[in-house]
RNA sequence: GGAGAGAUGCCGGAGAGGUCGAACGGGGCCGACUCGAAAUCGGCUGUGCGGCUUAAACCGCACCGGGGGUUCGAAUCCCUCUCUCUCCGCCA
């Protein structure tokens, strides 16, 4: 959420930075009812202001009892008016709640502007794309062949856009998050969390996912809380049921949700294996085959929670521990700004890391790291209290490091032998037991 | 799932319809004393919103787990939700 009196004051900013990112936003709204709601509420102020005086002057011992009498009469009717009012001033303010809460955060000033994903800008590349004397196959050719992925089993089960690891291929995936986790936890200095893997809508809401992004979650409820609610929509704030996280992002930038942290235990450096749930809805002809779109998956995330002043400069940090990941894996990627239009809701700047694929001949998203600012913060309420000074808003920093999935893909892909054998990465290999190469 | 207890400021803990933004204690900050420190003494010690303002000061309103209600007036009464604790049951 952003500032109500910043958006007050800067609203041709506003106006230019929101259409940048192709959100639409009628800020006239916004005005008259900004000006109502301050019009009702000084109203309403004025006559509590009256009631209270005339309150405390009832209560004195001095008073004649006809005066009293005739005093409480006249408030009657006082209090009576300001009920009124502040149920009109209810009504105002949630609508300018309701407006408030779907403005997407502001853009940095150096994110490229454009439309879509065509105006990213890529930074820089590392690692040598790889050379194959032989025709590489596809991650869902090679994994079903080394019986180690199993997408029919899985769609039986679940459906469409599941996967089912056997034997090596689920050491693999063990290994590739204890790699991760243990490279952020001793190298980068991260504290490793387990959090719930099922939040309140207050959670999703902190971190942005609700309500622009609600299509997208799973949301689990008993059967007689579904019972109990009949056709009624989930709608109001009372959603009675649970989310399953669609990122680690979630509960790790909820952790301190309504706290007022002290200036010397910043920054916090957060690192969580959880697994990630999304409905991927309205993606039906993307990435029909294989591990690049599920609706389960596991990652391990990084969160930062900064200082203002210093957030910044732990986004270039927090993408080089996720680019480390990379690198140790021997892995060929280019980190890739994104423009405007491209920004999730609540980053002011994001820095994607693609990692490449021999079989499709590109680069894909494997990692997304982003400088939340205090957009985060002030919907989840999380402050600071600086040596000097009042509290103030913290800065939210969260980036995939690594989505496990994607980057066991890569690995089957770009560590692929003639034979059909799959080569294990030198770091992996104590991870692995020992084991070195994934053969048929 | 059943029974009971509770939720107050940075912490502990009063309060039980009006003078309570909240006693008292602790912590923290400032000052005095001291060569310095301890002890002692004095003062200060929340947040949000609105008004005024360059800003501060100042004024007003709100906030005693969340929401609603009763009342001229609620931390205090009523309803409801959430969470915590104790006991019983169930369970990985």
């Amino acid at each position: 959420m952003l500032d109500l009196r910043f958006v007050r004051e800067h609203l041709d900013l506003v106006r230019r930075k929101t259409e940048e990112r192709q959100s639409e936003l009628d800020l006239d709204l916004f005005v008259s009812l900004d000006a109502r709601r301050r019009d009702v509420l000084a109203r309403v102020e004025q006559l509590r202001r009256e009631r209270n005086e005339v309150s405390k002057r009832i209560s004195r011992k001095d008073i004649e009892q006809q005066d009293r009498k005739s005093l409480i009469d006249r408030m009657r009717a006082v209090s009576a008016e300001a009920k009124s009012l502040e149920k009109e001033l209810r009504a105002v303010e949630s609508q300018l709640d309701d407006f408030m809460r779907v403005i997407p955060n502001l853009s940095h000033d150096d994110v490229p502007v454009g439309k879509d994903e065509r105006s990213n800008v890529e930074v820089r590349r590392w690692g040598e794309i790889p050379e194959f004397d032989f025709e590489p196959r596809a991650h869902w050719d090679l994994g079903p062949a080394l019986d180690i992925l199993d997408f029919e089993r899985a769609a039986r089960m679940s459906g469409s856009r599941f996967v089912v690891n056997k034997g090596l291929g689920a050491r693999l995936e063990r290994a590739l998050i204890n790699f991760m986790l243990d490279l952020h936890v001793n190298e980068h200095g991260y504290r490793e969390i387990i959090p719930p893997f099922l939040v309140s809508y207050e959670t999703c809401f902190g971190s942005g996912q609700i309500p622009k992004l609600e299509d997208d979650m799973y949301y689990c409820l008993g059967p007689a809380q579904i019972a109990d609610r009949g056709d009624e929509p989930f709608r109001s704030e009372e959603w009675p049921g649970l989310f399953l996280v669609p990122t680690g992002e979630v509960p790790l930038v909820n952790l301190f949700r309504e706290e007022t942290l002290e200036e010397d235990q910043l920054p916090l450096n957060l690192t969580a294996y959880t697994p990630c749930f999304r409905r991927e809805a309205g993606t039906y002809g993307k990435d029909q085959r294989g591990l690049i779109r599920l609706h389960q998956f596991n990652k391990v995330e990084l969160v930062k929670i900064t200082t203002p002043d210093a957030s910044w400069d732990a986004l270039e940090q927090l993408t080089s521990h996720a680019e480390t990941v990379l690198r140790r894996l021997g892995l060929a990627y280019r980190v890739v700004s994104l423009c405007t239009g491209d920004l999730t809701f609540a980053s002011a700047k994001t820095y994607d890391l693609e990692v490449w694929f021999p079989c499709q001949k590109r680069f894909r998203e494997i990692s997304s790291c982003s400088n939340c600012t205090d957009f985060q913060a002030r919907r989840a309420g999380i402050r600071y209290r600086p040596k000097s000074g009042k509290s103030r808003l913290v800065h939210t920093l969260n980036g995939s490091g690594l989505a496990v999935g994607r980057t066991l893909a890569a690995v089957l892909e770009n560590y692929q032998q003639p034979d059909g054998s799959v080569k294990v990465p030198e770091v992996l290999v104590p991870y692995m037991g020992g084991v070195e190469t994934i053969a048929p």
